[in-house]
DNA sequence: ATCAGATGTATGGTATACCAGATATCTGGG
DNA sequence: CCCAGATATCTGGTATACCATACATCTGAT
């Protein structure tokens, strides 16, 4: 065995770009920028000389993280991680239930038994959780249900663009979800909509599907009440008990 | 009145890289990127030279297009623009689906009669020029009365997650879109989705704009027979046919 | 004491130089 | 004539210098 074999190539392709864009979004996400002491603003030059690399990889990550919609960039001013109002959230969970209630409809053609099998073993295994309150790893566990869902849509796009918005609604997950008494009405949704992706019924799980997530909608309408002075009067949309109106 | 106030300022808060993201933008949705000769690739140096600016603004445009997917840069290699296979274009218009048929029913609760009433009128408007075989306009008018639609439901997000998909469908209109056969169904079908928008009923506002865009979903997969050989085997995808099993 | 204007500084916007990988071209041996 | 290896060059990746704006601070006049 020659010296040279063990020198691994670092991976190719790899761009100093791409991989701060993957560090300045986990970092993001996984801030709190919801806590009243939260830095808002990014610093290009106090970024480049943190992770000792230049302006230029930093500017094209924030320019892609704009257009996520995680940061603004105000042209002289400066980058400023971007904090959702309650509507935005609304609309988040709306857009998601669109989505999601499209590829439940789609997984009933296209799901393989095995893969419906599969997802109700799934649901089953960790339902337990739910009734002990062990939040977080039942939150965990009910993100990885509905993206499962995308998934047997095999529509590649609808689980591409339910992404982007999970990414979102993770920014806010400790202010909008886990709460005891909504797990378990949870986890009999869950059941009833792989009953209904089991009988092959379209409308019945997109109905399904589509009502357990308007009542996420229904909560988090309720429960947000934090930090509404940052985005000022916001509690004036027209989109309050929507979710029972259009759930018909 | 003094010489400076002739001087208007060239409109604050412009920037070289916004400016070139949006003409990037346009120039390529307007070429036609699927004619054999189509110079796919954008050489940053060229591009820097032909503007008159240099290469920094225009890779942070590239940047944005790259997340858009309307380019792919390929690190080391150069850029180039996406072309979209058939079963991209059938992905999309499965999305776009899923969220115009949420905006369908949250419009039956949001939209105001005096909405409807506008929107019933500009659709008879327009409905003369698809029996006169005026594609161009027809067309036109199509893509703007979904985008009503998508405006009533008062979910800004639907909106602008269905714009982002419209983008790339204005790419491929000349292959896809526009039979005359096909168009005074459309009219028809206009006519019933605005008939359950104002009879208020979620779920038939839902199914008209579902059924309606899953048949411009089953005529872009009987039609769509051109240049497969840049993406190789694409007609093995096991949505043919899809739209008349999921629509119930 | 207060505030308008001047000045300084921080920070994003842009240009440019240089580096490195990828590809095309050349060249010499077989 | 063909092909492997060397070389040239093209082009994207990165660093850095400089510019312009926005904002803070200072200064002096009222």
């Amino acid at each position: 065995m020659s010296f040279s074999d063990f020198l691994e190539p670092v991976s190719i392709n790899f761009t100093l770009k791409d991989h701060t864009y993957s560090l300045l979004k986990d970092a993001i996400l996984k801030m709190e920028i919801y806590s009243p002491n939260a830095e808002l603003r990014l610093d290009e030059r106090k970024l480049a000389s943190q992770l000792g690399i230049s302006r230029t990889p930093i500017r094209e990550a924030l320019a892609r993280l704009a257009q996520d919609g995680l940061v603004e960039i105000q042209p002289r001013k400066g980058v400023f991680i971007c904090q959702k109002s309650r509507s935005d959230v609304l609309e988040m969970i709306i857009t998601w239930a669109a989505l999601e209630s499209m590829a439940a409809r789609l997984a009933t053609s296209v799901a393989s038994d095995r893969d419906l099998r599969s997802l109700r073993k799934f649901a089953l295994k960790h339902s337990t959780s739910a009734s002990k309150a062990e939040l977080g790893e039942y939150s965990e566990m009910n993100i990885k249900f509905h993206q499962r869902i995308l998934e047997l849509s095999g529509c590649d796009l609808l689980r591409v663009t339910a992404d982007g918005l999970f990414m979102h609604m993770y920014l806010v997950r400790k202010r909008a979800m886990g709460e005891s008494d909504r797990a378990s009405r949870s986890v009999q949704d869950h059941m009833e909509i792989i009953e209904a992706l089991e009988s092959r019924d379209p409308d019945l799980a997109a109905k399904r599907v589509l009502e357990h997530t308007m009542r996420l909608h229904s909560h988090v309408d309720k429960t947000w009440n934090l930090l509404e002075n940052v985005n000022g009067n916001d509690s004036d949309n027209s989109k309050s008990n929507l979710s029972k109106k259009i759930t018909g």
